[in-house]
DNA sequence: TGTTTGAATGTTTTGTTGAATATTTACCCG
DNA sequence: CGGGTAAATATTCAACAAAACATTCAAACA
């Protein structure tokens, strides 16, 4: 959590308040300033913008969320495969959440992805090495027997990042986003030599969702 | 191609040049009348609307587009995989291609895609009934056994499915989209276990990649 | 009667201006 | 000096007027 001691912890807070109930746009330095007992100037001592403390508020909220899916992988007894799963439908399911849950977070992340590419690239990161880490998992318990883990885990980032970042699904309600992840998932950890997707998924009632897949951009 | 012998074709004839050049926002109504020798409101006894005619001009080079790839399954002595293959990679490179070479014709394309969901629908459905041409052939050869090859088609397009809307992959230049392609598809080809995606690819020097993998919203 | 026209209409875009707001700078305090 | 302020400046935003435009329609035409 941000600390309220440090004067910066203390910028933090107040601004994460702002952002998250009012929105970064409506959010003004000024008020941010006077919720912490300062001017708006003395806040360029501490961060050098607005959009900086808003990225630090998102960097600590993205590792925030990179611990919890490193939970996901602490339950044991499951093989390497189950993990994977566990660890894309876990992501996807935060993800959504997140966004559900309110706009505001929404906002704060299109501004940074916007004006900070290399932002989302660090947190990405983050993620790519747990996905690695499962992947060598496999490795050790004969599951898999994956030569280049690091560039293996970046094509399962490539292939599952449509279901991670909401903004390119938009019009795809979750059922049916869990749905595809699933088919997706399956093709990469059996291919498609053994049934391909349709094979012992449970499967939905197939009407009315053809027309529908679609990634309105 | 769009026949100039009827008033029609002879619209949309001079629509296009308009809109390829100038843009369609930058394209007035006034302009395509006066290119045909009629005033702007007989356009309208044509089509219902400026919309009308671009998207009537996009669904001529998505057929079209379509009918390329057919093409590119036609070749001979291929097996069912590699065609997957040649269909994927031929895919992206035409969507690549034409947006590289002309911003206007991704500004009209944005802009159907917006206000006639449904059009990107039609496109889609031609596209994955190919992919499901694909598979039953595969299964016909015994390559394949998909027990259910719509829906299969489906998840390949869903996973692939950033290589073919370039808005979403806007950041990436062309040969590291295709590096991330060809892992993609090498994984849903052959699963997890073979070896996972860093098998046998034709590689590429990894250094200066890693951060760089970011789909920029 | 089937086509075409071009002015009329209402909507969208564009341009402009003033106010808000982010950022900088010069200055104070202990 | 570290820690702060407050006024000065630069940038962004919002509201509103003007212009451009898509669309309509009554009239002309053939």
């Amino acid at each position: 959590m941000l600390c309220k001691d440090t004067v910066r912890g203390n910028i933090l807070e107040a601004a994460k308040k702002r952002f998250v109930h009012y929105g970064y746009a409506k959010t003004t330095m000024a008020e941010i300033a006077a919720d912490c007992n300062m001017s708006p100037g003395n806040l360029y001592r501490y961060f050098p913008g607005k959009l900086d403390i808003a990225e630090a508020i998102c960097t600590e909220a993205g590792e925030h969320a990179i611990a919890k899916l490193r939970d996901v992988l602490k339950r044991p007894g499951r093989s390497a495969k189950e993990r994977l799963r566990d660890f894309v439908f876990a992501d996807m399911r935060l993800t959504y959440e997140q966004i559900e849950y309110d706009k505001q977070v929404f906002e704060m992340a299109r501004v940074i992805s916007m004006e900070r590419p290399q932002f989302a690239n660090r947190i990405l990161a983050l993620h790519r090495a747990l996905l690695s880490e499962i992947l060598a998992a496999g490795n050790a318990s004969s599951e898999f027997s994956i030569e280049d883990v690091v560039f293996t885990a970046e094509m399962l980032q490539s292939a599952t990042m449509k279901f991670r970042y909401p903004q390119l699904h938009s019009k795809l309600p979750y059922d049916k986003l869990e749905r595809e992840l699933e088919g997706v998932i399956h093709l990469v950890l059996n291919g498609l030599d053994d049934g391909g997707a349709g094979r012992e998924l449970p499967r939905m009632p197939k009407e009315g969702l053809k027309s529908e897949t679609l990634v309105t951009i």
